[in-house]
DNA sequence: TCAGATT
């Protein structure tokens, strides 16, 4: 693979934000049973704002799709963070674990992994436990439970401040029986050396709560909708930083020109990237600033090679600001990376 | 003291 990226904005620490202690564990390439399907991929902890179409967009920079879904409550149609990526060939899938699994996107890093046969006895194989000594770690907390089954997931919540444990967590076991017998066996019951006993339960469902966060919205407060879609759009655009009359799509038509702005979010001119760079290393690069909805390295028609710039399409103008403003002049391999808003100019370089 | 992994 090329280039590592080791920088990104200041502020994203932890895997999921900075309350918790996550693991990327489960190493999805040597978990898959004979029977597994080899092309299709689960990607966790996607940021909430992201689009099917943003996820087909990252992993399409991989090789070719058969198929692509963001999972969504079946009522408020939000993100429930997940999403499967289903390619054509299983090189593809491989490579996109490879590239893809541990990117920071936002405040997230993504979990890219094979996902399992679909079926019932997976499902409802998430426990809550409480109770947990503060010294317990997510490594004791799995070897506790390990004895039941085989643990897909282990999260110890943490104070956001101190990072000191909150002694609560969750295990998720790959499949209910699993779950129904870690109950049995440890509810109630004290981890080694503890001097209280824990609580394990199963956790609550997902879905359950944006549905209910929803009808309470509705009617609670039946007044005070959410923004519609222009009003989002109007929000998201931020044109009196250039033009105090600009409004969105009047300004396209108008043919004024607003560095950067490509009428669905905020064009991004890369330049100086090396003949082997892909879309993955545009994605680390910019990903972690914020909401990434394209990335396109232009290539010779012959060679195939990067012609040696790129463009990354933001979403907010602010988001876009700061990236260019930590990137230009980044060091990449052995090249120094010129990054602005795209303007109208003809680069031949 | 419940984050967000099975379409």
């Amino acid at each position: 693979m090329e280039t590592q990226l080791s920088n990104g904005p200041t502020c994203n620490n932890t895997s999921n934000g900075p309350s918790t202690i996550s693991n990327n564990c489960s190493s999805p390439v040597e978990s898959g049973s004979i029977e597994d399907s080899k092309t299709n991929l689960i990607v966790n902890y996607l940021p909430q704002n992201m689009t099917q179409e943003e996820l087909k967009s990252l992993f399409g920079s991989i090789g070719e799709i058969e198929s692509c879904k963001l999972v969504r409550d079946k009522i408020t149609g939000q993100s429930l963070g997940y999403g499967f990526v289903n390619y054509v060939d299983p090189k593809d899938a491989e490579k996109a674990i490879n590239t893809l699994n541990g990117l920071r996107l936002q405040t997230k890093t993504i979990k890219v992994s094979y996902a399992r046969p679909s079926s019932a006895s997976i499902r409802d194989a998430n426990l809550y436990v409480s109770g947990l000594p503060k010294t317990m770690t997510q490594k004791e907390l799995e070897q506790l439970f390990s004895q039941y089954g085989r643990i897909i997931t282990s999260r110890i919540l943490v104070d956001q401040v101190t990072g000191v444990s909150r002694g609560v967590g969750f295990i998720r076991f790959d499949r209910r029986v699993e779950a129904e017998e870690a109950i049995k066996g440890l509810n109630c019951q004290k981890p080694p050396g503890a001097t209280e006993p824990i609580t394990v339960k199963f956790a609550n469902n997902p879905s359950q709560k944006t549905s209910q966060a929803l009808l309470s919205q509705l009617y609670q407060s039946p007044n005070r909708r959410y923004p519609g879609p222009l009003a989002q759009q109007a929000q998201r655009f931020r044109p009196n930083r250039f033009s105090p009359m600009a409004i969105d799509g009047v300004t396209s038509l108008a043919g004024i020109n607003i560095p950067g702005h490509a009428g669905t979010g905020w064009c991004i001119f890369v330049y100086n990237l090396a003949p082997d760079a892909d879309e993955s290393i545009l994605w680390q690069m910019f990903g972690p600033f914020g909401a990434v909805t394209n990335v396109k390295v232009i290539r010779d028609f012959n060679t195939n090679k990067c012609k040696g710039f790129g463009f990354v399409t933001m979403t907010n103008y602010d988001e876009a600001a700061v990236a260019i403003a930590s990137l230009n002049g980044y060091r990449l391999g052995d090249r120094v990376l010129q990054v602005s808003f795209k303007t109208n100019k003809t680069h031949k370089a």
